[in-house]
DNA sequence: TCTTGACCTGGAGCGCACTCCAACCCTGAC
DNA sequence: GTCAGGGTTGGAGTGCGCTCCAGGTCAAGA
């Protein structure tokens, strides 16, 4: 319709930083809103609430939800009005998830920190001093 | 050797929480510093050395670092004496990754945290405030 | 007219980290 | 003696999330 109607799948790629073959995953997979808009020719053309969800969907990716979690928050969002208390529990529980994970792995971090400081420590006491300190500068 | 030599990979499995066909399978990668002990009947014996070693390679595993690298850190580990830089840019530079996936995790959770945002505010308008209060309490 | 390049589709392939399985071996209890 | 239980091995299978590929369409430029 608009001759100036949308990104192509290059364009929404650079601007995503997702692959045009995951943008193709996703759309194939459910996870899009909608299937995207084609030009007359059958190519996609991503509009900026494409992108706006493409980002938001890649948020919640990084932050380790399932893409299978991911389609069902899609789903309900497809769904329309009525069902926010679904979406927002659903997201809820993955941001208690995330919490859990982020605690965990500092837990695990400090022990390795840990460990990283006895390697320090045994290495300062045995190269020499001006070598040492030229290698391992602090952190 | 020792009739008390150690714990059945069942045992080390529950004191590790890696199942038994994951502790199986790390050694058989190469992420154990040398095959697991064996009694007379060739069943494993896991010494608390070993057990050691399996929790410190969680951590690593749990803060995403790859298998191959994991088993990189053991070959350093195994050749003994003499590599302790390496291990330590090794542990460092994992460090700095982990950091890195943390901060971003952060990032990507307020965002998404600004979004749980939203849907509450939604909710508080929209249904009874009662029923709302009930339902959505604060985090 | 021919070529190039960007894109399309359906489907296969891949790397990772397990997870499961079949076939077998011992030991000890009944 | 036989059977259950706990292990062994080598190798196949699985789930996830992409990633790649073949064969095709279309439009613009030389």
């Amino acid at each position: 319709m608009n001759p100036t109607a949308g990104l192509s799948i290059a364009d929404a790629s650079e601007r995503t930083g997702l692959t045009p073959d995951t943008l193709r995953y996703y759309e194939r997979d459910g996870l899009m809103l909608h299937a995207v808009g084609r030009s007359s020719t059958g190519h996609r053309r991503y509009t900026e609430t494409d992108l706006r969800w493409i980002r938001l969907i890649t948020r919640l990716r990084a932050t380790g939800m399932p893409i299978r979690a991911v389609r069902r928050y899609a789903d309900l969002v497809r769904q329309g009005d009525g069902n926010e208390q679904e979406r927002l529990d659903l997201l809820r529980a993955h941001r208690q998830q995330v919490l859990a994970q982020l605690a965990e792995v500092q837990d695990h971090l400090g022990a390795i920190d840990a460990k990283i400081g006895i390697y320090v420590e045994k290495l300062e006491n045995t190269l020499q001093p001006t070598l040492d300190l030229e290698r391992t500068p602090t952190v």
